[in-house]
Formats: C-alpha cells, sequence, structure tokens
DNA sequence: CCTCATATGTAAATGCATTTACATTATATG
DNA sequence: CATATAATGTAAATGCATTTACATATGAGG
C-alpha cells in the first residue's frame, strides 16, 4: 500500500475562497492593515484611532464617562479596553483619573493632544475608508 | 473663561456607529470570538483551523507545498503565517521539513492527527458559519 | 449595620498580527 | 564563475484580543 492523500471534501465549499468567513477575515485583515499604514505618522493604530474616537463622541456635551461605558458602547472585553486606555494615557492622548462617585471606575478624558490627534486623524480614516469601501473587491 | 467640552463634527458620519470600518471591526471581533469558542474542545482558534484547512486544500492531490504557498494563498505576512505552522508542528497537527529542491523553503504536510482535527472541526465551522451569517445583524 | 452577589478595573499569560533585522539559499547579471 | 539581487524563513519586539484570576468597591437583602 502506498501513502494516499487525504479525501478533500470535507467542506460544502469547492475551495477555501468560497467560505464567508474565510473572505471576512481576509477582508479585515486587509483593511486593519492598510488602515494601520495610514495611522502611522499619527502614532495610532487602528483600535487605538477607535477608543479615542470613541470618548471623544461620548464626551462630545461635556459628560462624564468612564472605560465601562467604552466597553459598553464598542461591545469589546474590558481588559481589551483597559489595556488601550492604559497605553493612550501613556502617550498623554487620554487622562484617567479615579471617579470621586464610584472609586471602582475610572473616567476618561481626552488631552488637548489626544484632541488634536483625533482631528487630524479623522480626515485620514474617512479618506482611506471611502477609498477603501468603495471598490467592494480586494483592494 | 471656562474650559469648553471639544466640538463634535470631527466626522462626516452622524457617530462611530455609522462608520463603515467600526462595524467591520465590531463584526469581525465578534464573529472571531464566537468561532473560537466553537473552536475551543478541539483545541483550535480561527486562524489555527484556517491555516490547517490550506494546508489540507492544498495537498488535496498529494502536491508537496511550502509556507510561502499558504502564504500567497491567504494573502498574509509570512512571519505570521510562520508563527501558526510554528505552533501547529509544535502540537503534532502539522510536519515541517526542508525542502529538498529548495533548501530555504519548508514543505508543510498534515499529519494523520491533524487530518482527524481538520475533518471534525470542518462541520463545526460550517454550522457556526450558517447561523452566523444568516442573520446579517449582530448575533 | 452585615453579608453576599455583582460591577469595575488590573496583572499575568497566551495567541494573533505586524515590523525590523537577520541568516541562508536561489537566481539573475556581469 | 563571481557577484549582486531577490526569495524563504526566523528571532525579537510591540501592540491587539482574550482568558483566568484577583483586588476593591458598590448595592441589595437580611
Amino acid at each position: 500500500m502506498t501513502a494516499t492523500a487525504p479525501p478533500w471534501p470535507l467542506s460544502s465549499f469547492p475551495g477555501p475562497q468560497d467560505s464567508p468567513g474565510f473572505t471576512l477575515w481576509r477582508d479585515f485583515t486587509r483593511w486593519q492593515r492598510s488602515l494601520n499604514a495610514a495611522l502611522k505618522p499619527l502614532d495610532l493604530t487602528q483600535p487605538r484611532f477607535a477608543v479615542l474616537a470613541v470618548c471623544g463622541w461620548l464626551t462630545r456635551d461635556g459628560r462624564d464617562i468612564t472605560q465601562q461605558d467604552v466597553v459598553d458602547f464598542l461591545g469589546m472585553d474590558r481588559m481589551h479596553i483597559s489595556q488601550i486606555a492604559s497605553r493612550l494615557d501613556r502617550d498623554g492622548l487620554i487622562l484617567r483619573r479615579a471617579s470621586r462617585t464610584d472609586l471602582r471606575a475610572k473616567v476618561l478624558r481626552i488631552t488637548p493632544a489626544g484632541h488634536d490627534t483625533l482631528a487630524r486623524a479623522m480626515p485620514l480614516v474617512e479618506t482611506h475608508d471611502r477609498a477603501f469601501f468603495h471598490r467592494k473587491g480586494t483592494p
């Protein structure tokens, strides 16, 4: 007996390229890679930009927000947001201080430098995404 | 002068939720999180599964493939594939040996254990993705 | 008031994804 | 053949994303 190749029809799709999850993964990583490249001059990444933008959005009327508010808005893990917020704090784009009404919570505030960076980043992101999503194929 | 809230209309979208990139990010992470949970009993993750499946797909007719072939097929970074393949090798799901025709390249081969794991994983993934993508909204 | 379940956030560990730099081998060009 | 350029893969470092475990604080019920 010789070694035989394993049988393929393991999948109901002709090939991996035809699986929607496979293409979602590939398209997402391409989008993120491309946007990260556009944001590199500002020392931002797509997730850093997103958290910064959400901070700006949720505090647009001067309200205080906590990390948990960002978690709820983004629907993401609280540890993840903690990591990103910690680095944004380290880099001077946001401030974090303990809330006076809930000593567990940390109130987030965008610094002037953070707001300036956000204002510069926004048109880069919108220009990028307009180009990226206009041609829906693989860019 | 009192401190004023930073002006919002920084974006042409009413809010972050309306940006296509923002929703792509959120939807992708939800999909990957959900699929990783489905694959956990097999000690697989979505990227590990994807690389394993591509190895199976590209070797379906018995041909030899290299890591670079996987990189080209997936359109991903070669260092990234190197990491994932290294762990799949460590876990006994694939074998890696130096090519005899190109001493730089490493030939990949799925082990019986790897093929068995792939055969178990495939229906989990297809069931998961059918449910996930059927309702296009946020699941 | 006291206790307990819940909420907010972090430390440590792991894997995903990329960047930079490097070693080795192939290949094209002189 | 000799050398320059390109291709294949890895080590180390960084940031993204999640999991587990933990510390502290809140709030509900006794």
